[in-house]
DNA sequence: CAATTAATTGATAAAAACTCTCACATTATA
DNA sequence: TATAATGTGAGAGTTTTTATCAATTAATTG
């Protein structure tokens, strides 16, 4: 936790950035709730309950400016609201995800399966991959057999 | 394109909705520009040009209802709107988009690449797929040569 | 250290995209 | 035709995000 934090400070130093109070403790939410996909309301509240000075835009300012340095990553569930999830260090790529369409869980698969698709991308279509996002919208084994007509719930969904 | 109506129309009646003069208006456009992805707006612009009488918010329900009937599909770029297309009729699942980060087109993958990977994602998660979403972004060949640090694109981009 | 400059913040206004409301119009049903 | 159901347009309202700006804090200069 502190060595990510000081890891942080350092990617921000490296790009003449502070790591101020308010940054800081934003990073530290973030960091505390790695497993989740918050949205900047999310943070906001979760900051304010350590920092209740901070003001919103500083947060929305904060995760654009990690997201730039691309620290952390920006999603989109369909919900209406951007997300946002720590960046894993060694990870080359964004990690897939497994949303399921009947309770809403956010399941992740942290290997990158895309290898040889991304060969087949890369020579076929003459496309120089930098990232790649892959959502499968299903039911979850939580939930598998508490949906009659699964078909049904895929309509009107984004991403 | 008049089959493609008339197939829509039965859709619609099969769920018990009219295929209103509006309604087919926007289907219309949406026909014309079968290779686009178009945003509502771009949507209402596109059909006020042949029936200027037509509101906005009838476009959102008629896109919102062909979305539920998946007749079209809702996607999300990351440049904050909804944008929509047809849904091929003898697909399965989504079509795979590739994104250039450095002009901004989007190129399509018609072929579903996915097969393997989701049999992995049933069996290793007992995960029940009903659709997916796959999207690279990288440089397009188009662009290839004009970008000195593609990795720098990345940053601060959704989805 | 004092003065100046630059970076950052909080509050709030504004923008953008989308949704809701409701009176009116159109279509279906009896 | 009467009656009910469905659909529409205009605009108000909501939600999420961004822009503005005065005030604070930090860095730099002399
Ligand atoms: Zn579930
Ligand atoms: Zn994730
Ligand atoms: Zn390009
Ligand atoms: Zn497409």
């Amino acid at each position: 936790m502190e060595e990510r934090v000081k890891q942080i400070k350092q990617q921000l130093s490296g790009h003449s950035y502070k790591l101020t109070p308010q940054r800081e403790a934003t990073v530290r939410v973030l960091l505390e709730n790695e497993q989740d996909h918050l949205s900047a309301e999310d943070v906001y509240l979760l900051v304010k309950d350590k920092s209740p000075e901070i003001g919103l835009a500083t947060v929305y300012r904060t995760l654009e400016l990690l997201s730039d340095l691309s620290i952390i990553h920006k999603l989109n569930f369909g919900d209406g609201v951007t997300r946002y999830e720590f960046r894993a260090e060694d990870a080359e790529h964004h990690h897939h995800h497994l949303i399921c369409l009947h309770c809403g869980a956010v399941d992740e698969i942290t290997d990158d399966w895309l290898g040889p698709i991304e060969k087949r991308v890369e020579t076929e279509f003459d496309f120089q991959i930098i990232d790649h996002r892959l959502t499968f919208h299903g039911i979850c084994y939580r939930c598998k057999g508490q949906v009659k007509d699964p078909k049904k719930l895929i309509g009107s969904k984004v991403t």
